[in-house]
DNA sequence: GCCAACGTTGGC
DNA sequence: GCCAACGTTGGC
């Protein structure tokens, strides 16, 4: 049995990665979460298959970039077992893991940025569950409706 | 670069 | 289990 297939956004800092690095590998493991709510919604939300609405944040025009695709269903993220990485976690173990992660796969860019500004003019049709526009939100993953995706490239 | 918001940590 | 201190996020 199939589910529906839910969206999502995912944030990234552009200096860090961007909808051109996605581009470019294709598919990338989204690591470096350390968030449990955003964990939350990795493993117990995604499903193979859902779409992403692609966030530009902490850059000169913050908004969506691009679009892509949950490549995997959630498994351990493996930088927290490196302890060279920055994302290492001693509290964490392979037996039991803290962090997990999806694979997300390259869909396309937008043919211009979708920005924030944009975004806040619409709260009113988005409706006051989207928390991308709630203030002081900082989740880096978050639910979308179908609804509000549609609405959302329908600005493109 | 500033700083408000907010999640996490750790002492008690 | 409270809550102050601290670190991080992310818009501006």
């Amino acid at each position: 049995m199939t589910a529906r297939k839910r969206y999502w956004l995912m944030k990234s800092e552009p200096d860090a990665f961007s909808i051109d690095d996605l581009q470019k590998v294709k598919v990338e493991p989204w690591n470096g979460v350390r968030n449990y709510q955003a964990r939350n919604f990795m493993r117990d939300g995604m499903q193979v298959g859902d779409g992403i609405l692609f966030y530009h944040s902490n850059c000169k025009v913050p908004g969506i970039v691009g679009t892509a695709t949950v490549a995997s269903k959630a498994y351990p993220d493996p930088t927290q077992f490196d302890r060279k990485s920055d994302y290492y976690d001693p509290k964490s173990s392979p037996q039991e893991p803290r962090w997990m992660l999806v694979d997300v796969a390259f869909d396309r860019k937008l043919s211009r940025t979708i920005a924030l500004d944009e975004i806040k003019a619409h709260a009113d049709a988005l409706g006051e569950g989207f928390a991308l526009t709630q203030r002081g939100n900082r989740l880096s993953v978050l639910p979308v409706t179908a609804a509000q995706w549609k609405l959302l490239l329908a600005l493109e």
